[in-house]
Parts: structure tokens; sequence; C-alpha cells
DNA sequence: CATGAATGAGCCTTCATTCAT
DNA sequence: AATGAATGAAGGCTCATTCAT
């Protein structure tokens, strides 16, 4: 029952997000997104308190929508532990949606290396997502030292492939993640 | 016979990568170079152009620094192919020294998904690298499909040991690391 | 009911075009306007994008000032052309009002002298007046070439006149400025 | 006796006067001039005490060029005062040399609009060159009130000719100069 | 005479924030 | 909820000047 507002909270946080996604938390800039919505800068401190205060609640949507939600819509759909790898794979490969994206979540990650804050959330959120991991791993991988090492070995080629700049010669980048995602996931 | 220059141009060199190191390249702010420096900022202005200038040669000094330097490091001692690789791996998560110090390189990383010279220069570098690499792995592995897989994920690793926040449980990263490079480097 | 504005558009370019006809355009510095002002120079990125948009803005203003309004106020009263030819050297003279001014008229002719899209609106500007003054003089002097002589002389003397800081022996500046405009206006 | 200087007061007095010209005083930048001259700044200052110094020579070098050294070279080549009328005008239409020079000339006026000591010796230079065009109008014209009109008059006439931007329809402003001048010094 | 280096003041511009309406 | 306007703290750059060599 509370008021339609022209431009509720929750735009101002897509917009931080997408900023954030295309600069870094640097270029979370108030203007930036007031004009990106169309309006002037005023209406932002109603809202918010301050431009941290945006921050940390683009935090929380991020943190929310890179655990719970993915898992859920990775195991909603069912299937064996390989078909839900390979589902999450590519849902964390495609980056879609503001928050899911990997193009947010490369930026978090830059950012956790300056801010403390950030940094325990990244450590929350990784955990999460690591556990995840080696549960679906470990679903068909008996030794627990190889389902670490394939857990690690997958996050840091998600990450690793929007962070290397390599030609492969022949091969395609979507070619050479393929035969190297076969090897974790298969044997 | 005093020193030629009072604060060389490399001091401010110095300075600018430590500060994009600590803190992206918005962070190479020339007033706390020069604070750190201990010189006011109008001495900047002697030893180059602008803004722009010094962090032109950041990138040329970090270029170098990572891909002849390095090489040469890990090639002046010799050994076989595994011992260069032992050796590169423990070279590149040291990080050791401003320029070839993995701290300043994941900041060139994050710095290039926003602009296209650095990202010009990273595909360089990162080729060279990559390069570098695959003449290792190939060394004793006749798969070409297999080690291109390998140099992916070693490459990856090295970047997402530095992004991935998460915890190991009973095991220390460095075991986990210690274990996947195992993996990667023998069989 | 209050004003819509507190320090409006009109009063950066009146403080602007005051400083210019003082000093020059080097003189038309956003700090010294603010502070003439009362305002601080942050305000002033709120109604120009920068300092070149008051330049402008500033020339749109001197240009309608001295071409349009001048030759309304000329043509307002009425009059024969000699007695049109007398109020326009009167107010040319005069150097009332911020943008009519001579010494901003002056301050502008000496900028041209600099840049190009200065010289261009100069131009635009002088051939509107003279193609005024010699309708003036036409009206009652039939040889082409003495009209044309009589406004190369005119508007010369406008400008030398606060330019020659010559004495003129028992003469006054006014007296000699009397006698040589009646031998240009009757004959 | 005094040693052979690689770069005399007198290369950064031209130099000076060049820039003078081209932007008017605020140009004339210790910085540019040196690197005219391909020098560093700190040679200057083994010249010069000041800025201010060489803006003091500066003038007194245009004061002297203007005066006695134009009169001189009027007057040297002998001839009735209708001819040295004429050379006096080409010279100062001409424009040459760096002291000399109309754009220096123009340059020195504006500056005196906003400096005292500036418009003091503009003054002195002004009385000096009027006093000597009165000489010669005043050789063949009896009238005193008409000599001081076209003393008036072919001053503002040299000014006004650089300073207004109109263009003269089929005649080029040279053709509307010389009408203009047979009008004033001869009947 | 001149260089290399540095200082410090001054200016332009950006941006988070505040405030009255 | 939002606008128009302004504040104030940075930060980049220029330039006269100084100083040791």
């Amino acid at each position: 029952m509370a008021p339609p507002t022209r431009t509720p909270r929750g735009k101002w946080i897509d917009e931080g997000l997408r900023a954030l996604a295309a600069g870094g938390p640097d270029a979370v800039r108030i203007e930036s997104l007031a004009q990106a919505l169309g309006v002037t800068r005023g209406g932002f401190y109603w809202h918010f308190d301050d431009r941290g205060a945006l921050l940390d609640e683009m935090l929380d949507r991020w943190e929310r929508a890179t655990t719970d939600a993915l898992i859920e819509r990775v195991e909603g759909e069912g299937g064996d532990p390989r078909t839900k790898l390979r589902r999450l794979f590519a849902l964390a490969l495609s980056g879609d949606g503001v928050s899911t994206g990997i193009t947010t979540d490369l930026a978090v990650r830059d950012w956790s290396r300056r801010e403390q804050h950030v940094a325990d959330r990244l450590r929350r959120v990784d955990n999460r997502r690591m556990a995840y991991l080696r549960s679906l791993y470990g679903a068909f991988c008996p030794d627990p030292e190889d389902v670490e090492a394939r857990c690690m070995l997958s996050f840091s080629l998600l990450i690793g492939n929007h962070y290397i700049a390599a030609d492969h010669g022949v091969r395609s980048r979507e070619d050479v993640l393929d035969l190297t995602l076969r090897r974790l996931g298969a044997e």
C-alpha cells in the first residue's frame, strides 16, 4: 500500500549495478545514475541516506542473486549432478541479468581487493557457491582432494575466462572452454 | 657528483604501479604519488606531459616485466620443463616486485575491461605468456588439446587464486593450490 | 513565489561581459565572477557546461546588443538620417550598458585577433553595422566612394577615440571629436 | 668587451614582442619564449629580474622604435610633406619589424587599457607621433582645426583598419584605404 | 649562461551532498 | 518524490619563480 513512486529504490539499485559492472565502484556516480534514469539527483536522497547506502544495497541484491537465486535456478529444473553442473556453467558464463551477470561479479571481486566490507561479503558468497559446487562434484567423484581441485579449477576458469585476453590459434575460446570443462566434469 | 636527478622518472612509475595495484587506475592520483615521494605535485610535470603519459609508461614497464623479464628469470636458471613450470608458478604466485606482482597484474586486467588501449596491451602480453606456457606443457604432453586445456586452467588458476575468497575446510588455500597444480603439471 | 532562480544565467553573462571589458578574455575567470556574484564557483556549472559555454553566450549577447538592438534604438526615435547618425555616434561613444559598451566592443575586437571563431562573429557584426552606416550616409551623399570613405572613417574614429592616447593641446578630445564628426556628417 | 652571450638580452626582448603581438601580454610566458629560443627558462633569470623587467624593456624598445626611429626613417629620405605622409602611412600600415609592427602597436594599445604604466607610455608615444603628424599636415593646411581633424582621422584609420572586420562589397579594403587617405592627404 | 628539478599559487572541472520549494 | 541551485572538497594542469650545479 506504499504510494507508487516514480522512480522506486529498485531502479536506482539496478542502475547502480549496471554502472558497477561497466566501470567499477568509482563509476557508480549519483549524477550518472540520475541521468540514466531521467531524473535529477535530488530524488536519490529521498531513497538513500548517501552513496554508501546505495552501494550496500547493491551488494545485498548481488549477494542474493548469486547464491540462493542462482542455486534455485540450477536445482529447479532437476537432472543429475552432471546436468546441473553443465547448467551452472552455462548460466555463469552467459552473464544475463544485471545482478547475476558475470561482469557484475568481476567488478565486485576487484572491488573486494580494496574494501574489507566487500571482501567479507565475497567470502560469504564464495563459500556458499563453493559448497554447492563441491556437492555437485562430490556426487560422482569419491576423492575429496579431487573434488576440491575440480571446484577450484572450475571456479577459476569462470573468472579467468573473462580476465585472460590470449588467443588460442586455430581454436576459439569457446572450443577451449568446452574441452576444458569436459575434462573437469567427466573423466 | 650529486645524483643526476632528485626524483627520477622511475620513482614516479614505481609509485604509480604501487597505487594502481592498491586501488586501480583511479587511485593513480598525482597528488598521492607526490606525497608518497615527498615532493610537491608540480614536480611531476617536469617528468611527464600529463597523467596519461605516466599511465602509459607504467604499462610499458609492466609489459616488459611480465613478459621478457619474467621468461628470462624462469629460463635463466635452467632445468627441465616441469622444473620451469614450478618456478613459473612460484614466481607468478609470489608477487614480488612492483611491476611483476600479481596485484598489479590483476589491476591491469580489471582496467583492461574498461579501456581499449589497455585491453590491446593485455592481449599482447597474454599471448606471449600463453605461448611460453604452451611451449613448457608441450614439451612433455603430446596432445595439443590437452596442452591448451592445461594452459588455460593454469593461467586461470593464477588469477582465480586471488579473486576467489572461498575457504576450503580443513585444507589451506596453499594445499589446494598444490594439489591442483600437481594435477596439471604431472599426472 | 520566490524568484525562480537565485543567480540566473544572465547574471553570469553580465558579470562575464564586465570582466571581458575590463581585462580581456583571460580575465573571465569563473572564480572572479562567482566572487563578484557572491556565490561559490561550483554553482557556475549548474548553468553552463564549462567556461567556453559562458564565453559563447557572452558573444551571443554582445552580438545581439550591438546589431539589432543598437539599430532599433537609433531607428526607434525617428528623425532624418543626419539626426540618426548623431544619435548613433552618441550611443556608440557613450558606452552605456555592459553588452553595448564600447569597452566590451574593443575587448571583443582584440580577442578576435587571436581566435578565429570570434573573428567570424566580428565580421558578421561589422558587416551589419557597416551596412547600416552606409544606408545613413547614402541617404544624403550620392557618391558611393564618398559614402564608403565616410563609413570607414567614422567607424575608425569610434575605435581610435578609445585607443589613441594623444592630447590635443588647447582642445579637449570632445572638441576634436565634434569637429571631426561634423566634417564627416555634413560638409 | 662583455663576454659573448649565447642568448643575449635582446633575443628575449625580440621574442617577447613577438609573443605580445601574437597573443597580448598574457602570452608573454617565459616558458614559451625559452622554448622559442631553444633554451630553458633558467637563462632568462640571468638577464632579467623577473617577468616584469622583461615587459618593461619590451616597452622601452617599442617606444623608441615607434617614435624616434620611425620619424627618422620617414624624414631620412626627404621629400615634401605629402610625400612624407605617404611614406609614413605606408610604413605604419605595413607592419614590418617586430617592434615597429602594427600588431605590436595594437597589442600595446589594448594592454594600456588595463595597466596604468602602459597607458602612461602610450600617451608619451602618441603625443610624439601626433605632433609629427600635425607638423606634416600643418605644412600645407592652414586651418589648425582642420589639421587636428585630419590627424585624428588618419591615426584612427591606421588603427581601425586592423580592428574593423567589415567587407566593402565590390571594393577591397586596400581600395577603400586608398581613397580614404587620398581624401585626407590632398584636398 | 644555462640545465634539471622542484615549489606554490592559481585556475578549471567534477562530484557528493545539502537545502528550499 | 523530485527540481533547481548551491557548497566545498578534490584533483588535473600551467606557470612564475627559485635553487643547486
